[in-house]
DNA sequence: CTTCCACCGGAAGTACCGGTAA
DNA sequence: TTACCGGTACTTCCGGTGGAAG
């Protein structure tokens, strides 16, 4: 019976409290701890920029460099974070909103969240972007303080949005009285910054920070540090440790792949009753985190996306790779074998390149001279085979 | 040096959906 | 209720283009 099974893990949950985990939230990805090693040279930066805003200045615009994982997103939270706590203290107006624009991906979505924060009750659709942008100075004049809006991932949005929004923001104090706004962009992709108007290039710019990947040695001290809150004494040891930093490592420094892999890996130990986390642990969670991410992905992919997947690797089974126009006129005979009508090249030579941008696939724009120019398509090896059961039709 | 293939990818527009505001 | 809003998924049209072949 299911309520049986239920019942079975309910009590088995709650009456011997997890062998493994002393408490897990420690190694979520969104957790701030209290001390952020090997980054206080980027905490006294940004601190340095944005501690002014307690006499009343308004600090200049900071831009974030760094590769994923290198604990931007954490600092930046950090600094806002305790700011704002002494702020309140002084009876300083500051107040800050962190948006992620890679999550919050339009320019309506963006705006709107940092409407909120001022208090302000913004549906979740159905009224213009000018009104949303009109009330949103209302309520900050109104208020008259220092809002701080992070902006983190902004390459994703600036990618598929545009500029628009970033140089209404930068702009925006000439359009208030009393209160500022100061912008803190955070961005994995250093290049990005020479695709925008130069006028929100100057802007955003006035302030630079560059976070650098760390090594194996500062990750080890970072999941050392969480290890010990976040595990029951004695369960994990410094080897396991060492070999997750080694991993994450080898991928630019990542802390958070580095968090993500100590968390699961804890996870399946506890899964499989053992009493202590192995290298084998680590291993399975290496791989089960590929694994979710693909089925994650796939799963969530509009229809003719699937049929474009299905039949790039129906394709890629046989041949090795393919063109856009190879793969059109696949996508074209599995459509038509589902019973769909099928879309346009257009339209598929664009879900190609999302489903490139996704990583699902590799589709790269190639000129073969005389031969055309085209996107050539391929599948790493070694998905093929996640892929071919994770599509489902 | 020119030609020309097989697409690329921007622009503008359509249809639909779920939502708000008055 | 009606007019309007933004997001998503798509179409139509079309000017561009890298580089091997001639």
């Amino acid at each position: 019976m299911v309520e049986d099974i239920i019942d079975e893990i309910i009590q088995s949950r709650l009456k011997k409290r997890s062998r493994i985990f002393k408490s897990k939230e420690i190694l979520h990805p969104d957790y701030i701890p209290e001390t952020l090693p090997h980054r206080e040279n980027e905490i006294r930066k940004l601190a340095e920029i944005i501690v002014v805003a307690l006499r009343g200045e308004r600090p200049s615009n900071v831009l974030i460099y760094g590769l994923t994982g290198t604990g931007k997103t954490a600092v930046a939270k950090y600094v806002t974070k305790k700011i704002a706590e002494k702020a309140s203290m002084l009876n300083a107006k500051f107040l800050y909103a962190y948006v992620n624009t890679r999550k919050t991906d339009t320019t309506y979505r963006v705006l709107a969240s940092i409407a909120r924060t001022t208090g302000l009750r913004i549906p979740p659709t159905g009224i213009a972007i000018s009104e949303v942008y009109r009330r949103y100075i209302q309520a900050l004049d109104k208020w008259g303080g220092l809002h701080v809006v992070v902006l983190d991932e902004i390459d994703y949005y600036v990618r598929k949005g545009g500029d628009d929004l970033l140089y209404k923001l930068v702009r925006i104090n000439e359009d208030l009285e009393k209160a500022r706004v100061a912008i803190i962009g955070i961005t994995n992709d250093i290049n990005f910054v020479e695709n925008l108007d130069p006028r929100v290039k100057s802007s955003l710019g006035e302030e630079e920070i560059v976070f650098p990947p760390y090594n194996a040695e500062q990750l080890r001290d970072i999941l050392k540090q969480r290890a010990e809150k976040a595990f029951v004494e004695g369960v994990i040891s410094d080897d396991v440790i060492a070999y997750c930093a080694g991993l994450a490592a080898r991928e630019h420094g990542d802390a958070r792949r580095a968090l993500d892999l100590l968390r699961i890996a804890g996870e399946i130990a506890e899964r499989e009753g053992a009493s202590k986390i192995t290298v084998e642990h680590v291993k399975k969670a290496s791989i089960e985190l590929e694994l979710g991410r693909i089925y994650q992905a796939v799963t969530t992919l509009p229809l003719h996306a699937k049929l474009v997947l299905r039949a790039v690797i129906d394709l890629v089974k046989k041949k090795g790779s393919g063109t856009t126009g190879e793969v059109y006129s696949w996508y074209v005979k599995t459509a038509e074998n589902y019973g769909y009508e099928p879309l346009t090249q257009r339209r598929i030579s664009e879900i190609l390149t999302e489903l490139d941008m996704i990583g699902l696939i590799n589709a790269v724009v190639v000129s073969r001279g005389r031969y055309g120019k085209t996107k050539i398509v391929k599948i790493p090896a070694e998905m093929i085979e996640v892929l071919d059961s994770a599509v489902s039709i």
